[in-house]
DNA sequence: GTCTATAGGTGGATAGAC
DNA sequence: GTCTATCCACCTATAGAC
């Protein structure tokens, strides 16, 4: 095997141990001597692969952001070959975040949602990319279930796609602190049968 | 008037600008100068009134949680003596968060709900007493509406109270970072909507 | 009840050797 | 790429004077 780009395994290893801290403590309440310490290096040379926090913290939510498009992605293509059709990629949205939870982790995103305010600029402007990707996702399976008759959608696409996505986030984290996963399972399924899927 | 048992007004102003850092920021991102910057005291002087950070958060859930149970309370009387029922009660509930939210505030135990792994102990357990009593409450206004049929409850009590929760303190999170309080309206409309409220 | 002073720890970040 | 060494800012908390 070539050398290639420099494989940067380091740098992926990082961003996994920080994506599980983030998503079970907040961006808040880690610091680089967590990470330094699971990888058994020092805090000196996360600054080398991440210059600062903030920058890590921007590479967490695009690669968060970036895989949750793929994973959109195969949902669709899962339900074009089925013939399943806005119903199942609807129930596949909220497996995701089942998905999750089943990991002990809360979404990335939904965490970092909570600290807004306290967040740079940049991861702000980050995140903003990252819930507008999922609603424009959702409004074109709500718009698709509307007119198939297949969902039942009341109201603006804008708010249902608002709301489910708010549903989801916060039964995530109240599972995680109250009810456990069961109580998410139940609210999703909730969710689900009010647009009729 | 006679000083009486110590006038505690400091204490309840530290208290107060406490809890709004917490709605905005999160326990995890706020300091004891912050708080001694708005009261221009020193930090050594908040220490006089709560020893620790952990404790002042203790005493921060613990007043959150009596307000809102005199507020349930409130709510419980004006329906009673309006002839209001359980349709007048949950949307009441709904109007509870929209107060804090028009205020430019999350709720303060939704956001400890985010940062709940890393809290104190003790503050964990407030905050299950805060949750309980909640969805308690909840439990109470769903029974009587389905008993009256005012109400269109489906499936286990505690289960669509975890909903209403979930999804109340998820939208108040989500419109604060992303698409307003507009969003939050929509979203309790939608939820009580699909309680027949 | 509030202050000064300070302890003791941790945070993110940098310089420069290897 | 990783290290040692270090800086400086900030944090919670305490001692003791007023």
């Amino acid at each position: 095997m070539k050398p290639g780009p420099a494989a940067p395994q380091t740098s992926q290893a990082i961003l996994d141990i920080a994506q599980r801290l983030v998503q079970t403590r907040g961006f808040n309440a880690f610091s680089y001597a967590d990470i330094a310490g699971v990888l058994r290096i020092t805090t000196a040379s996360l600054h080398y692969h991440f210059a600062s926090k903030a920058i890590l913290g921007v590479r967490l939510i695009e690669r968060y952001a970036t895989h949750f498009a793929a994973l959109l992605a195969a949902i669709d293509a899962a339900a074009a070959q089925s013939g399943g059709g806005a119903r199942e990629r609807l129930r596949g949205y909220a497996g995701i975040y089942a998905a999750v939870l089943a990991e002990d982790r809360s979404c990335l995103c939904g965490m970092l949602a909570a600290e807004f305010e306290t967040l740079p600029r940049a991861m702000q402007g980050a995140l903003d990319d990252y819930f507008a990707l999922n609603e424009r996702w959702l409004q074109g399976v709500l718009e698709a279930g509307r007119a198939s008759g297949s969902l039942a959608v009341t109201g603006p696409l804008e708010e249902a796609a608002h709301y489910i996505v708010s549903t989801l986030e916060g039964s995530m984290i109240l599972a995680r602190s109250h009810g456990g996963p069961a109580r998410f399972d139940a609210a999703a399924r909730r969710l689900l049968a009010g647009f009729g899927a």
